[in-house]
Order: C-alpha cells, then structure tokens, then sequence
DNA sequence: CGCGATATATATCTATTCGATATAGGCCTT
DNA sequence: AAGGCCTATATCGAATAGATATATATCGCG
C-alpha cells in the first residue's frame, strides 16, 4: 500500500489535515499496521489534488497559519474503493529490539536486561493503549464496526502474547548467558 | 538498522555472498525480523568494501559466472559490536491484510472471508517453518545460543497468537457483517 | 527429449519513502 | 521569562524497495 492510497484511506473516514494524517498512523486508528511521515503524506496530498481524487480548503486560524483541511471528492473515493481491490502484499516486521536480542551473546548482560525488560514494558504499554480506545468505544454505545474491532483486538492479543512470551523467558535468557561456553547436553 | 549493518551482522556469522545474504531475509534466521533487497545489499556491499570493513573473494565456479564471497575484517568485526551498542528503533508493523480488513464493511464478504482464510494459513505457515528449524537445531544436540533461541521462539509464539486470534474472531467477523446497518444495543 | 519453471548469482535504475531540518506562533511548566 | 513541547506546513538529501536485465543450471512433466 503506497502512501497515496494510505491517505485516500484516512480521509474515506472524515476530512483531515495532513498533520492529523500522520498523527492516525502515531497514535490513531493506524498506528499498529501501517505508517507514514511527512515526507511522503504532503506530496501524496499533493498528487491527490493534482489528479481531483481530493479538495483542500484553507481554514483560518486566530493567530496560526492557515490550515490546510484535506477532503475526498467523488473521484476520489470511487479511487479509493479500486484501491482496497488490490492483492495485499505480504505483512513484514522490523524489530530491531530482537535483532539486537539475536545477538544477546556479543552483548553485556546488563544491557540485554535492560533492552528485555523495556520491550516488554513498550508491548504493555502498546496493548493498553488500543485497549483503552476499544473500552472508550464500547462504552460510547455507539455502533461497532466489524473490522475495525477485529483488527484492534488483534493489535492486542498480538502484544499481549509478545509481552507474555518475552516475561516467560526472560530468566532463561539470562541465565543461558551466565555460562558462556557450555556445551549443551 | 540500516542494511550496511544488516550486513555486518550476516557476515559476523560466516561469509556469504549477496545472494546468500538476501535470502537469510527471506527463509534464513532473521526472516521474520529484518528484511532487506538486492537494490540495497549492493550498494551496502560495495560501501563495506570500501571502508575495508569486508574483503571480497572471487570463487570459480564451472560454467556460472564467477562467485563473490565476502567476508568481515577485523575492522568490520569492530564496526559490528560498535553497532549493536546503538539503542534501537521502535518495532515496525506493516500489514496490508489488517489494512484490508479494516475497511472489512467496504469489501464484499467472500473477498473478506478469502483474506482472513489466507492470513490465518500464511501465518500458521511461519510458525511451523520457524518451529521446523528449531526442532533441528535441537536435535541436532548442538549448543543452543539462548538469544536465538528466544527470538525464534518469539517468532512462533507471536505466529501462533495471531493466527489463533483470527480463528477465534473469524466469524464473528463475518456475521458482523451481514447485518450491514444495525445500530448496536 | 525438450519445454517451461525454478534456483543460483550479480548488478543497476527509477520511483518511493524516510528522517532530518526549517519555519513559526501558541501554550504550558518551572 | 525562558525553555520545551504542540500544532502545522513543507522541502531536501539519503536510503530503500521493487522491477528489471543478464546468464546459466537443474528439475519435473508430458
């Protein structure tokens, strides 16, 4: 999924300026599947206007530069649902926390405890965070979408196994690197 | 990481060729954690080369155009424990699927039934490939180096929750959807 | 026995994308 | 009142992905 469609997806969901596009995939709806920055969002918004598939209308503000306010046209919703037509391109992880964790051996002990323990900590933190929003959502009575609750519980139950599987063996781990030479038997 | 430190670490294992070097991305040992193409592996190479962090060895082979091992020097073995002394990045998720399924209410059922079927096998599919290597690596008796052995093993615990959680919610999901604008009670 | 598909192997090119940086006013905390 | 952070837009250079070109070998299938 390039940048583009990314765009024409958060704004299928409601009018946004391109500063509020990159905070959906920071902390929004977004943030655990998908990412994007600035760098590729503003010529994307760019392009979209070029081709009509989006609006901008320049709202003022008191005080601070205008806001640039960012909405699908016809166009470009009717470009929208040919893009979720698409095959999806195969999920892809990028952990560097576990590249380091690979090499636990060429490492000090303390710092393997220290990057172990704040992984951990950062997948809780990430699962609470979605857990609140479904909680807020859920309480709000409103209707619940089928797809979007399947993929937030699934950010969920995804980090809350990482972070489990990580505590359960932690102390093995470190132990393991207490013997440094040893044959196994 | 960037790829010239991919590199490194690949190589810090044994030499390799660029071929072999893209596929420990692909099926090898950091396949589920780390990913990187020829379109930067080559040019990382040549940097490596260049900075006398790697040598290169052109090998004969009968009939194919000629092999290019390469192999760490000592100033790329201390480039690689400068390196993994780094604080590492934030994990990184891109997943299409979870994309698509979000926008599960816009798609026609079948394609989202077609999509989590295929999501549900595709990692299934990972974690008896990572499980597979493991089995071997332990049967083999050989000395089990306790950081690869928790990052595999994290690979098949996470494949496994996944999986496990799109079995459980599957339909749910799609019965979700075949009451397309009922407001929730 | 040949056909196509797959695997080995290196390398380059273009378009995309990231990450850093520049700019600037307002708000909050100390 | 000073410094840091938040909102907000935008651009630039470097890194990267993905497609493509080239060449050969092998393997299964009919």
């Amino acid at each position: 999924m390039d940048v583009k469609t990314l765009c024409l997806a958060v704004l299928s969901q409601g009018e946004a300026t391109g500063y509020e596009i990159k905070k959906a995939f920071e902390e929004g709806p977004f943030a655990h599947f998908q990412r994007a920055s600035f760098g590729s969002i503003y010529p994307a918004l760019s392009k979209l206007l070029a081709e009509g598939l989006a609006e901008a209308e320049a709202r003022e503000q008191d005080g601070r530069p205008d806001k640039k306010v960012y909405r699908l046209t016809a166009a470009g919703r009717a470009a929208f649902h040919r893009a979720i037509g698409q095959e999806p391109e195969p999920d892809q992880l990028r952990s560097d926390v576990l590249f380091l964790l690979y090499f636990a051996r060429e490492l000090p002990k303390e710092r393997v405890e220290a990057l172990i323990d704040g992984y951990i900590a950062s997948y809780r933190a990430q699962a609470d965070r979605i857990e609140g929003c479904r909680a807020e959502r859920a309480a709000a009575g409103a209707e619940i979408d089928p797809g979007k609750w399947l993929v937030s519980g699934f950010g969920v139950a995804v980090y809350r196994a990482a972070a489990d599987y990580l505590a359960s063996n932690r102390d093995a781990l470190l132990r393991g690197l207490e013997r440094p030479l040893e044959a196994a038997e």
